[in-house]
DNA sequence: AACTCATGTTATGTTTTCTAACACAAAAAT
DNA sequence: ATTTTTGTGTTAGAAAACATAACATGAGTT
């Protein structure tokens, strides 16, 4: 029934956020301050979440653990941004640091990917049945 | 994507419900006072709602603009909870509470339910598209 | 007229969140 | 091998959000 949840609709309050990322305020406040999620403010500048935030939250909490860093994950999200064109000319721009990207994906060879079957991106770990 | 959000997991600050179903802080507590809901509570005290929270509230908000009273509204969701049993005896206990509740129900008639094709006990209200 | 009901309002205290600053270990750069 | 940068912890002080409790009140009810 709730499907058509608002996913960007901001509801969450930081505290369950941090429960359900396991993440501390400090973290998400870093990452809010590196631009990767914007949450929306209440009048009084308390920060409220949306789900999609949540999601942002677990895939960055991932690239983390497999050994990105901000750098890394910024790019990976302004390329995200970019709709994947197959046919489009090669960006002049991002040569070298897409090397560096790449290098920095290649480094992450087997990792044990830690306990559980945890689905990347998604809520559904919190959300079982 | 998010279908099995656990809609029984308390996610959600008064204020936001208050946005949500258009009631206030004084009513939301109000109801909680008379049982109608159970909000869970932080560490600190401070209530955290489910959507099926949300969920009874907007019920509740509609049955009260029917017309209904506490004691009514009340009522019905201790029958809702009672699975609907068709062979069941009559219970012995609610006839004459039962007879105030089906007057109050027939005072309701026509009632002009006012702006919007407003659906019953659903979040798609928030969540339009 | 007196009461009850559902809600508004106000007062006061506690919890949560905010920003900003400093600290620090590990990684990266020089 | 130092020095610098990164990502995060911790702390302090202020503001916002929320809590309970009490009193107020208009509309119905008795």
């Amino acid at each position: 029934m709730t499907n058509r949840v608002r996913r960007t609709m901001p509801l969450l309050p930081i505290s369950i956020v941090m429960q359900l990322t396991e993440l501390t305020a400090r973290q998400i406040r870093y990452y809010e301050e590196h631009g990767l999620i914007s949450p929306a403010r209440t009048e009084g500048n308390k920060r409220m979440f949306s789900l999609n935030d949540v999601d942002t939250l677990l895939e960055i909490k991932d690239y983390l653990d497999q050994g990105l860093n901000m750098a890394g994950i910024k790019k990976i999200y302004a390329m995200k941004s970019v709709p994947v064109n197959v046919t489009a000319e090669p960006k002049t721009l991002t040569d070298t640091e897409l090397r560096r990207i790449l290098r920095e994906e290649l480094q992450q060879q087997a990792r044990p990917l830690s306990q559980s079957g945890f689905r990347h991106g998604e809520l559904s770990r919190f959300f079982p049945n």
